[in-house]
RNA sequence: GGUCGAGUGGUGGAAUCGGUAGACACAACGGACUUAAAAUCCGUCGCCUGUAAAAAGGUGUGAGGGUUCAAGUCCCUCCUCGACCA
């Protein structure tokens, strides 16, 4: 009887509580110590602690890293491998005002609850620089970040539109607002102006584009970048509003198109709007306005809807010929983008031609080259200036650069560059979230708080919602709070906006180095050790805002000179997804997997008998398809929680979860377990042998070609899936084997030790040895083993596969040939035809006769 | 609509620089062990022809074309799906 199987329930618990209590991960923090050694810097993008818990999809990111950092370690690099709480935030405080809670309390509970299943997954974080970015310890030095900002002078306030809630007395980010309501409640959202601070991140614009070029990031995840920044140039041009003397100023890429603008667009909040309207016009211009300002941009802009406009009864001065064209007002231009006004170009821009043909204005063609006529369709390509008096006949390049040169001669235009990216707004009228360090004095003038009184702690408050007259919630303080005395004497009334959730996690990587410094957010000398953080793993969702945001923050605290890396992150990867089977009725609502039942070949719920639609989706709570790690973990253990989530597929790739699939590593697991340990008697395996000289065996070649294998796959992270199958390849071997060298099992569990850590740690034990096998030194493969006397080699007649031949591993090509041609089968399928080449490729191992 | 990526057995996926397609698993099927079951071990497993069974052959990586001695891999056209952007 089976009395001593593999038993992860056992073994794992024990392990980890080891691990823990003598400090195995724990990284030194004194320099010294730290630079007798190579660095490598692991980091797993920190998750946002909902009260969800954790799933199987935040696991596939944390175990590779894992697996990642303790190769590293093996290798001899001190690894930083570090893990922390992403805390302030939105869900957090709605969850407060549901349970009638302070939200630091659900974030406590919710972050013991996240640390308790990542230890029982045995992640090997270094603990005792966990960080939770809701405290006051660390939002301190976000805080004094933010002052590093402000005096240099990226941060400012602005009047911005904004998603407004006027039944929640709320601002919303784009995210929850849907066709102009609040996704949650259906309450209408509306556009309007509101006081913001603001991140000037357009000033590092370039920057952020250029640096990308020195990143080892995936070349898509780059171009997501450049093209979220969205580097344009072209010019502005300056047109005369006629019988006025008002101007306006339009952004262009197709100065060259000038010749052909047959009309100019303000976007509806444009300051000019209201000015230049003719008053026969006023009444149609002022409903079209108060119509727009309440759609959003995605709405306004997206090229399948309609385009609408109204015409503001005045006309502007084309620069370049004199000519009147008139102005019209649409919602397709924005004010935030450019100067918020075009010039029009119908014949060569698909939407002024849209707009051009559904109000009967002119289209004039100013650029040869298009299939169809102008008046059907624009044409955009490259092609000749016509109808463009000194531009004729020269091609769109060269007439770009010589209209800008002769607009800046007559004054009327300058050279501009433009970007999409969009300073970012920064506040937030909530309360889970890190107060500014700033105050307003009665005359207006903002002050920043002096360093020494930082953090600036949130205040208790008795509701979190905002004030009767609209302030933010923070506004509902304790006057004590809100009035704050400067160091001149003179009082001040705080800043009740709160920062975004985005900010904490733009320097937590820094934090990590020095997680409990109270003199300053971080040690200069860990910085200049650990930085730049070497590989970092984290979801695609993240590839444009947070990184975004994290790289600019960075680079403002280069220019302080207090980091030395011009980028945080010169490694990165994105993790494919986790998908899982969702179960949905006609009406679209969800049912849990149990819920569900196979019936004549049809899916139905249980309860009810409809019939459901099945389908692999986005493994996510609202879809009710999630997996909790723990139940993997009681079931299965942790060690087959992480061999399954990398065996499944790559780590870049997405798939979905089969829970059939687990039972395959767990099974692996137990014949590992069976190589070691009798089960009978729990003893050691009686196939075990001191044996020393037994490197002629085939089991000593298979442990070698295991260990380049496993080396080479855990080296590029995406192919660790391959990594675990060679070692199902070795254990199915080793299993065979009469009989077994201990020496080449240890060999093998240090190989299978960063996968899984506790199967392995347990059988080193088993086998006689002391210590951590995690902390042990990772094996080297031997050349030599892997080469043999005999080589196969493949033998094709016109490329097919005809023979696998024996041959001597130094048998020259000659000798092939000859070989090959006198194989008995091979000669079947050249018999009788003449032999026009014969190709031997012997790095290949392969002979193609072509007849 | 644009940009980028991906389409390989019943399933997840392997396949280095163009050189043996389907590694390793899951599921299924057959066998051994067992009173029985579970577990374990052994075997079969793309499709078609062929055979009692083999042997043997053909065909096959979304579709069509091309380059090459040789294409899952490179090039062109198209289809489908996904991500991001509009």
């Amino acid at each position: 009887m089976e009395n001593h199987p593999y038993a992860p329930a056992e073994i794992e618990p024990y392990w980890q509580a080891e691990w823990q209590e003598k400090s195995a991960f724990k990284i030194p923090n004194d320099i010294e110590t730290l630079k007798t050694k190579p660095k490598f810097y692991v980091l797993g993008m920190f998750p946002y602690t909902s009260g969800a818990g954790l799933h199987v999809g935040h696991a596939k990111n944390y175990v590779p890293s894992d697996v990642f950092a303790n190769f590293r370690r093996m290798q001899g690099y001190h690894v930083m491998h570090p893990m922390g709480w992403d805390a302030f935030g939105l869900p957090t405080e709605r969850t407060a005002v549901r349970e009638n809670e302070h939200p630091a309390h659900i974030t406590e509970r919710n972050t013991e609850t996240f640390q308790q299943q990542m230890q029982r997954i045995g992640f090997s974080y270094d603990w005792s620089r966990k960080i939770d970015t809701s405290v006051p310890e660390y939002y301190r030095w976000t805080q004094w970040i933010f002052l590093r900002l402000y005096e240099k002078g990226l941060a400012y306030l602005a009047d911005v539109p904004v998603n407004w809630c006027p039944a929640l007395g709320t601002v919303l980010s784009n995210e929850e607002v849907k066709d102009g309501k609040y996704v949650e409640t259906g309450d209408p959202v509306e556009r309007r102006l509101m006081r913001q601070w603001m991140l000037k991140i357009t000033a590092y614009a370039d920057r952020l584009l250029e640096d990308l070029d020195v990143l080892d990031w995936p070349e898509g995840l780059k171009e997501m970048q450049r093209n979220w920044i969205g580097k344009s140039e072209g010019a502005d041009i300056t047109f005369k509003v006629k019988e006025s003397d008002k101007t306006f100023t339009v952004f262009t890429t197709r100065p060259d198109t000038l010749f052909g603008a047959t009309y100019c667009v303000l976007a509806p909040e444009h300051p000019l709007v209201s000015e230049i309207t003719h008053p026969d016009d006023a009444s149609a211009v002022n409903a079209y306005v108060k119509e727009a300002i309440n759609k959003s941009d995605l709405q306004r802009t997206d090229l399948a809807t309609k385009k609408t406009g109204v015409f503001t009864g005045a006309y502007a001065i084309n620069p370049c010929n004199n000519a009147p064209i008139p102005i019209w007002v649409a919602d397709y231009v924005l004010m935030t983008y450019g100067t918020g006004a075009i010039m029009a170009v119908p014949g060569h821009d698909e939407r002024d031609h849209e707009f051009a043909s559904a109000f009967g204005i002119p289209i004039v063609e100013v650029i040869n080259g298009g299939e169809k006529p102008i008046e059907e369709a624009p044409f955009e390509g490259d092609g000749v200036c016509v109808n463009s008096d000194f531009l004729n006949g020269m091609r769109v390049a060269d007439a770009k650069e010589k209209m800008i040169a002769w607009l800046e001669s007559e004054e009327r235009g300058t050279p501009q560059v433009q970007y999409r990216l969009r300073d970012w707004l920064f506040s937030r009228q909530r309360y889970w979230g890190e107060p500014f360090p700033l105050a307003h004095l009665e005359d207006g003038t903002i002050v920043q708080l002096p360093d020494e009184e930082l953090p600036i702690e949130l205040p208790p408050i008795d509701a979190y919602k905002p004030t009767e007259d609209g302030k933010p919630p923070l506004a509902r303080a304790d006057a004590n709070w809100l009035k704050v005395t400067l160091p001149d004497g003179q009082t001040a009334t705080r800043e009740t906006n709160i920062m975004p959730q985005w900010a904490g996690s733009c320097w937590y990587y820094l934090r990590f180095l020095d997680a409990h410094n109270t003199e300053a957010p971080f040690d200069p000398e860990l910085e200049r050790y650990w930085m730049p953080v070497d590989s970092y793993m984290g979801g695609a969702e993240h590839a444009v805002l947070h990184l975004l945001y994290a790289r600019f923050w960075h680079k403002v605290l280069y220019d302080c000179g207090l980091v030395s890396t011009k980028e945080p992150f010169q490694g990165l990867l994105n993790q494919g997804t986790i998908l899982a089977q969702s179960y949905q009725d006609a009406k679209g609502k969800y049912y849990y997997p149990h819920e569900a039942e196979e019936k004549d070949g049809e899916c139905v719920a249980k309860a009810s008998g409809v019939s459901l639609q099945t389908q692999i989706e986005k493994m996510s709570k609202s879809r009710f398809n999630v997996i909790n790690s723990d139940d993997v973990i009681d079931n299965y253990g942790a060690d087959s929680l992480r061999l399954y989530l990398l065996f499944i597929g790559p780590f870049t790739a997405s798939t979905p979860w089969q829970d059939a699939g687990v039972e395959g590593v767990y099974r692996f697991l137990q014949r590992t377990w069976r190589l070691v340990i009798d089960e009978d008697s729990g003893e050691l395996s009686e196939k075990l042998t001191d044996a020393a000289g037994t490197t002629e065996s085939e089991l000593w070649r298979e442990l070698h070609k295991t260990i380049k294998q496993v080396t080479e796959d855990t080296e590029s992270i995406d192919k660790m899936n391959t990594a675990i199958s060679q070692m199902m390849i070795f254990v199915n071997t080793a299993t065979q084997a009469k009989s077994l060298p201990k020496e080449i099992l240890k060999i093998f569990l240090h190989l299978l030790s960063p996968y899984a850590p506790h199967i392995a740690q347990e059988l080193w034990h088993r086998l006689g040895e002391t210590g951590f096998i995690a902390l042990s030194q990772w094996p080297t493969h031997d050349e030599a083993v892997l080469t043999s006397a005999t080589v196969t080699i493949i033998a094709q007649v016109n490329g097919k596969l005809r023979n696998r031949l024996e041959l001597p591993a130094d048998a020259t090509e000659k000798e092939i040939e000859e070989a090959a041609l006198t194989d008995e089968r091979v000669q079947r399928f050249i018999e009788g035809k003449p032999i026009r080449k014969v190709i031997v490729v012997s790095k290949r191992n392969l002979i193609n006769i072509v007849v």
